[in-house]
DNA sequence: CTAGTTGCAAAAGATTTGCAGACGT
DNA sequence: ACGTCTGCAAATCTTTTGCAACTAG
């Protein structure tokens, strides 16, 4: 990602958002927090505030650089947003509920199926959001091991 | 819904509970948020905290006596879970981004699809959260019209 | 120059928690 | 009577906002 495409969307290139583009581009996780970002880049000395990460992720949301998710964990809600950097196309998530690794699937089967039925009750779909939530590979070896 | 699944729950059979029971049953809305039922009680005399509410409905959550859901609205999240009693068998959702409106739907095929999916990656799926958004017919008519 | 940005602190919104009193069994 | 539950207020957590200072173009 360069400068040019913050310009492009019509954002100044400023240095807090070089960063955060940066770190999200340079991650070997893609799924990130505000407060991850904030406290990674604090972490390497970078001086952004809290506020402006958030200010500056909404920004790259609406401009739609990034995404933002709301996954649950087991049971319980994680109150946390994580964001994405919007390189690839669309996809959908599973998410461990054990270690929170995410992971990312495109299956065209059920894209195709999911317009079908939106289509069926008369609706204009304008998105949509799936994850499935399980026990990934190397949880479940953790757990019988 | 009777007393009796509160008590085979494990949970005493309180006014609270009985009267948020009670409301979700016969609202003939099925998704509401932990204030919306705190006021519609309040206004029908009834004196439950907004403390209450929250802690009947993630005790009622952990029984599985309700679902917990996050929507979320058209680009913006909304920040309010919602809650529906879980009478029904699984289902997935459709949102309208206008006026908000909640169906629910029910695809076998989807259904399948998820499984493979996942079993594909080795996960072990515990749940998964379906929501598309778009715009309902109602609304669809409302704009053009 | 000047409109867009930032950092800080304070505010806001949703949900949870401590505690003393009230209630169900 | 006893352990559970409730209401209130205060606390917590995440995210947003006001404002004065700063910076990119």
């Amino acid at each position: 990602m360069k400068s040019s495409d913050l310009k492009k969307a019509g954002l100044k290139v400023t240095l807090p958002r070089m960063k955060i583009l940066k770190f999200l581009e340079e991650s070997t996780e893609r799924h990130h927090s505000a407060e991850s970002i904030y406290k990674a880049l604090s972490n390497e000395g970078e001086e952004i505030g809290l506020a402006t990460v958030y200010r500056v992720l909404t920004q790259f949301e609406n401009k739609g650089l990034v995404e933002r998710h709301r996954f649950e964990g087991d049971n319980q809600v994680s109150n946390q947003s994580v964001f994405e950097l919007n390189v690839k196309g669309h996809h959908d998530h599973i998410v461990c509920v054990s270690c929170h690794k995410v992971e990312e699937f495109y299956d065209e089967m059920i894209e195709a199926r999911q317009k079908e039925v939106a289509a069926a009750r008369g609706y204009e779909v304008t998105g949509h959001s799936l994850t499935l939530y399980g026990i990934c590979p190397a949880c479940r070896k953790k757990k019988s091991g």
